[in-house]
DNA sequence: GAGCCCGCTG
DNA sequence: CAGCGGGCTC
């Protein structure tokens, strides 16, 4: 069971690239985010004609999540986070596939720091934090999957020194994913390589990826019940090279249970 | 000695069918319509790289005019219609090319009509025939080379009787046309086929260019020294069907003096 | 329908 | 640098 996360950056911009990452690496499951399409405007007939069914939540111009999956039923359970009744960012879409709860996510990016933005990241964060300490407490076998705009640690990034004062660095930041991690949760690709400098995004600007100047952002969270099977997993950074590309690459992660 | 016009629709844009084109048609004399780039954004390294050097007037967002030729030395006469000095508008350019006075023009489209668009179309138009009939006069080698969006005849459009208020066939604007060639111009492409519908342009909407609703915008007039020099010419139609294609296609003739 | 700009976000 | 959206032109 291949399990893979991919931040396209607009959904339809992205087809292309998508469908043909699709094809070659042939995941089970996918989770996507950055659709910047309105629900309306997602392509669902294009990703059928590819093989896939999708669940997503759209939105004008930002943000956007789905999961697609190959011969998989899926289940939504919710297409918001719970506690915050107010928010109308489309980032968060849970469901069951497989008999797993599959959570996936697009964090707030959080920048500039200080200010509004980053206070909303913080409680998002928070209530994440709420929700994946409930999965934890109920010993079910999860995912929490996707963008989390979070370097969780100083091998993740090209130059840390830098990036202290950026909000997928803060320090406040970095303890919030250490303390959800805390539970129970994996993070499946450090996991895998624990010594490797393992990168998921590269800016477009400054040639940043012919530099490797990257960073870790895209991460894949496995409950204590999936733990022992985890099998394999990588980034397909080979993607990021294509033409029309996302500025992120595909990260994935096999499961046998 | 092969010379062409063609409305790019955006250089830049336009620029990988422009080069196929190129490569295929082979034109020694290329008169190009709406860069849609401002002086310091055309392509003029990828134009060289295929075989052709360039003179061209910019302006931002819309208009721009441009003559390419290869191995052919291009000395600029001038890169504005004279008789307005007030007249921002890039449309015009004029340079001595093989021993020839080649006039490359985008004449405003005039729309709507009545209006003050349509009033400096006219104005426009009174300025050319000042220019042209001095060139008639000095009884020179000449080429009037462009987008005239001027439909001549009725039978230059698909349904001329829903065109009366448009103002590419205003009557005043066929009677200017009209007017132009009286002096001594000619129509080549219409000299070459008197009686056949030829079109150059056809809407991007409403599936024109399948349902073959064009109209024939694009003229090469030449002067009544080059008249016996004309050979053949055409409408390089099946361009127009290309992928990311302009709406207008190219147009030709060749001469041999 | 498809270019271009500008302003916004990442 | 590269998405999207809204306004403009043709």
């Amino acid at each position: 069971m291949k399990i893979a996360t991919y931040n396209v950056n607009g959904i339809n911009a992205r087809l292309p690239v998508l469908l043909r990452w699709l094809e070659e690496a042939k995941p089970d499951i996918v989770c996507l985010q950055e659709l910047k399409a309105p629900q309306e405007r997602f392509p669902e007939k294009e990703i059928n004609t590819a093989g896939y069914q999708a669940i997503w939540k759209g939105q004008k111009s930002w943000n956007g999540v789905a999961i697609l999956t190959r011969n998989l039923e899926i289940t939504k359970v919710q297409d918001t986070l719970p506690g915050d009744p107010g928010d109308e960012q489309s980032r968060y879409l849970e469901a069951i596939i497989d008999q797993m709860v599959i959570c996936c996510l697009y964090l707030p990016n959080g920048n500039p720091y200080p200010g509004p933005k980053f206070d909303y990241k913080l409680s998002w964060l928070k209530r994440l934090k709420k929700r994946t300490d409930e999965l934890i407490t109920m010993d079910l076998p999860a995912i929490i999957i996707g963008d989390f705009n979070i370097i969780p640690e100083p091998i993740d990034v090209h130059k840390p020194e830098r990036w202290e004062n950026d909000a997928l660095y803060r320090i406040e930041i970095r303890k919030a994913y250490q303390n959800l991690l805390k539970k129970g949760w994996l993070d499946s690709i450090r996991t895998l390589f624990p010594e490797e400098k393992i990168y998921t995004f590269w800016d477009y600007m400054y040639r940043s990826y012919d530099r490797d100047a990257g960073i870790r952002l895209d991460h894949i969270l496995l409950s204590p019940y999936l733990k022992s099977a985890l099998k394999s997993g990588g980034v397909d950074r080979n993607v990021r090279g294509w033409e029309k590309t996302s500025d992120h690459a595909p990260t994935w992660v096999c499961i046998e249970k």
